[in-house]
DNA sequence: ATGACAACCTGTGGGC
DNA sequence: TGCCCACAGGTTGTCA
């Protein structure tokens, strides 16, 4: 489900509600996600106060005065703050419940999600991480660089966490349209001034997403529970055999890596 | 080091 | 109408 904007959409919806506030209770009613939960999170996390919200690439990193929760949200997982009295329904994984009654709870049908308590700064699974897509270290520059003498596609590049993190299925697709470069060809053989182009696309498209709210495909919502509104202003994902916006030439599917593809032949060299 | 691919799991939509 | 297969927003691990 959820690309860079929604985890972001995400935790700005569940910050002003969970900040300050202490967790009385951990209820796990499902431990077996992508990692299986922990023992030692209910007991650590009981008891704590939530201090901030952070993200790092897709994971929600929740600081508190004993250590910070780290959650990813897989491909079908969200969080939502609700009544601690709300019954659990199918695939509600996880409460956090908090000392006003409400608490923060997991969803997630999938369970490609994970959550780890961490005592310290860092974490194995965040050690390898690229930049972040918004941060200034991420530039035509440091793509053109890194893709020197390297084969894979283009679009699988810059799906590599290694490489830079955050860029997902919708916003690869898109971001490779609005730069006009072709999805197949090899990262090694963008020229410097396309890689400036395409840093640009990517970066005008996650703020413009995130702004939205994010993009809700099937059953996305934010911390609020309210849906993105960025999928009416998608250009080419999930709008395969439809007219390109630019030429109108019918937009080609493929697959990469096992992902879907769309993109415009005439548009993309 | 690089790249190709399977794996994890459930729900849904399209084709037959 | 109902069944079955393919595929879905992500990421890691394995193997050649």
């Amino acid at each position: 489900m959820p690309e860079l904007p929604e985890v972001e959409t995400t935790c700005r919806g569940i910050a002003p509600h969970i900040i300050d506030r202490q967790v009385v209770a951990v209820i796990i009613r499902e431990a077996r996600l992508r990692w299986p939960i922990s023992g030692h999170l209910e007991r650590s996390l009981t008891g704590a106060r939530f201090l901030g919200v952070r993200r790092r690439a897709k994971y929600i990193l929740i600081d508190t005065d004993r250590g910070t929760l780290m959650i990813h949200l897989g491909m079908s997982g969200s969080l939502r703050i609700m009544p601690a009295t709300a019954p659990a329904l199918f695939h509600d994984h996880v409460d956090i419940v908090l000392d006003d009654h409400l608490c923060l709870r997991y969803h997630d049908p999938r369970r490609f999600g994970s959550m780890h308590w961490l005592e310290g700064v860092s974490h194995p699974l965040l050690d390898s991480l690229g930049p972040e897509p918004l941060s200034p270290s991420f530039s035509g520059d440091y793509l053109y660089h890194h893709s020197r003498k390297r084969r894979i596609p283009v679009k699988q590049f810059i799906m590599d966490g290694k490489v830079v993190v955050g860029v997902g299925n919708i916003y690869a697709n898109e971001a490779l349209f609005m730069s006009g470069i072709h999805p197949k060809r090899a990262s090694g053989r963008v020229a410097a001034v396309r890689y400036e182009s395409l840093v640009g696309a990517i970066k005008e498209v996650l703020a413009n997403a995130i702004e939205q709210g994010g993009t809700t495909l099937r059953d996305f919502v934010g911390g609020d529970g309210q849906p993105g509104y960025f999928a009416q202003k998608l250009r080419v994902y999930g709008r395969q055999g439809k007219p390109c916006r630019v030429c109108d030439t019918k937009l080609r599917e493929i697959r990469q890596g096992g992902r879907s593809t769309v993109f415009c032949s005439v548009c993309q060299r």
